[in-house]
DNA sequence: CTGAAAGCGCTAACAC
DNA sequence: GTGTTAGCGCTTTCAG
């Protein structure tokens, strides 16, 4: 007789939760049929399947997800990386992918990187321990790191928001040509001095490219392109302090180029406070075509970039791939809509 | 020799992910004392815990935390319930719950409802599948089977927004004293006459809630309460439709008291356009204490409710239970302030 | 401080 | 259509 007389073989479980085993043993048959009868019905015959969904309902069981996931080596989970939560645009664009994955059954892992490129790595990490499906992050600008882990994953990545040499599939505008657009328009309605505003553009690059494309035209006209940076936050409050800040160190400007309408609209209400009159002694412009811009008065000079459009989009396209359809277009350029208020 | 001669045993592994088995055979190591190693180091050798480390760093080992989660029967997991995500105030809770959650490494599982109870259960349903260490969920108002359900779960259980009774775990503030509050206000003004408009009050039901203390203490002073739904979506376009149907429909009324900020902003901009003066023809009054509210000219009267407060204490009180620590208190209020404009 | 063994609850693979 | 078996990669348990 060996020492070694393990009277009860060890227990672990606590957790009272039923188990598929108990919805298997209920309902008379083998856990796989009882795992088939929820997962795959058509592959289980209607006795079995009427009965295990009986149990089911009985034993009150609910799938254990976290089992389930390290038997099939992937979750339905998929990771989604925006800079900021508080900026309306990346709020719009997780509504639209968070609507099409849950439609297919899809949980969205949210991450916020607060602008910080190592955050996103750290984020990715996480993530990725998690066997997701895919990842959506936005922008093209990664840590090199970041960059190694991301070409060593083997689901879809997709990136959003800007277009451009993308690691797998692409959604998004271009950023450079929606400021040409805009800088274009100013030019037409006759401004000349025209300084441009952004918030914080040293992390919020993608301010930083529409603001190149703008200079693009003007110095093509030989006029010069004037750029201010208010720092963060940016929001109303930032479009009031650009404002004032651009009048002080451009003294001869006509028109404002802001770098998105929450500091647009911060500045034509404040323009409001001060008795300037928008666009007589000031012009103002701004970029997403907010809500907000259509009830100012006068209305926001803006462009319309189809935020919700975004997340759908990624969405279907990353969904196709995991259904293991091939990809229309790797890279899909939604566009952008000036939008002609009389701010300008 | 039997017939059965399996030459390779099965395998199914499809990922070339590194495991942590590899990690501590690189770091000549048993798998337990790497994982201590990464999770508890103070269990460690000084020694043991550096070769692991090196390891990890050498093969580029990133934990799976599904099999974690499912060994260890807890996921790092917290799941928030929210009934919209186009409203600004359930981002600033998320936001205020992210931070503090991610702090003590807790990532988020977020589940919008869209206002509607039967999503809300699914949703729980589905989360408590990833084995959730808590659940933080706007509201004390839910479905028969989902109160049942959560009733039955063993982790910390959080309601935020309103105050009331609660199932475990309450922070908010006391929504029919904040309409109190401002019907109070809008007397003290002068004002007898008050119209109260919101926007899909049957699912929003606590504008339903300041609704109800608004009416009291005009009811109390022997004035009529009318209330006005015009129905979703609100926004700034739903308070342009509130402001004429209210005009329309009540021509006698001086002041409205809108159910939040947006449709308020909404109104005062319309008001603005249509040539009204604010608050001599109609004296407008809002919820929340958006920034916007400061920006409009008049500035909106409004009442702030500290959201990213909520998130964040909610959060606080939460990890206090979780590191097992007594919970100071089960119910929180965080109260809220009125802000005096010019709208009113 | 370290390790061997035994699962966590489920699904992939194969066999019938 | 159904069942058996063998894991998924990690952590708990128990024994040094």
């Amino acid at each position: 007789m060996s020492s070694r007389t393990p009277i009860e073989p060890r227990r672990r479980r606590g957790s009272t939760q039923p188990t598929l085993k108990e919805v298997a043993e209920a309902a008379g048959v083998s856990t796989i049929t009882a795992s088939r009868a929820l997962n795959t019905p058509e592959l289980v015959s209607e006795a079995a399947r009427t009965r295990v969904l009986q149990a089911v309902e009985q034993i009150g069981y609910v799938p254990n997800l976290v089992a389930g996931s390290l038997a099939s080596a992937r979750s339905r989970f998929i990771a989604v990386i925006v800079p900021s939560l508080a900026n309306a645009v990346f709020i719009e664009v997780i509504q639209g992918l968070q609507e099409t994955f849950e439609a297919q059954g899809y949980q969205i892992l949210l991450g916020n990187t607060d602008y910080d490129l190592r955050r996103e790595y750290q984020m990715i990490r996480t993530f990725f321990g998690w066997s997701c499906s895919a990842l959506v992050t936005a922008g093209l600008r990664h840590s090199p790191a970041c960059r190694t882990l991301l070409e060593g994953w083997d689901q879809p990545i997709m990136e959003v928001m800007e277009l451009g040499d993308a690691l797998d599939l692409n959604v998004g505008l271009d950023h450079q040509e929606a400021g040409r657009c805009m800088a274009r328009h100013l030019l037409e309605r006759g401004h000349r001095a025209i300084a441009y505003v952004g918030a914080g553009m040293g992390d919020d690059y993608r301010a930083g490219l529409r603001f190149e494309g703008h200079r693009e035209v003007l110095e093509g006209q030989g006029f010069t392109a004037p750029c201010l940076d208010i720092g963060r936050p940016g929001g109303l409050d930032g479009g009031a302090r650009g404002l004032d800040l651009a009048l002080e160190r451009h003294p001869g400007i006509t028109a404002i180029h802001f770098a998105n309408d929450d500091l647009a609209a911060g500045a034509l209400l404040h323009a409001q406070r001060l008795g300037l009159d928008v666009p007589g002694q000031i012009a103002i412009a701004g970029f997403n075509g907010l809500p907000l811009g259509r009830h100012v008065t006068p209305r926001l000079t803006t462009i319309l970039s189809p935020r919700a459009t975004i997340g759908r989009v990624a969405a279907e396209e990353v969904l196709r791939r995991l259904a293991g359809k091939p990809v229309r277009r790797r890279q899909h350029d939604v566009g952008f809509t000036l939008l002609e208020g009389e701010s300008t």
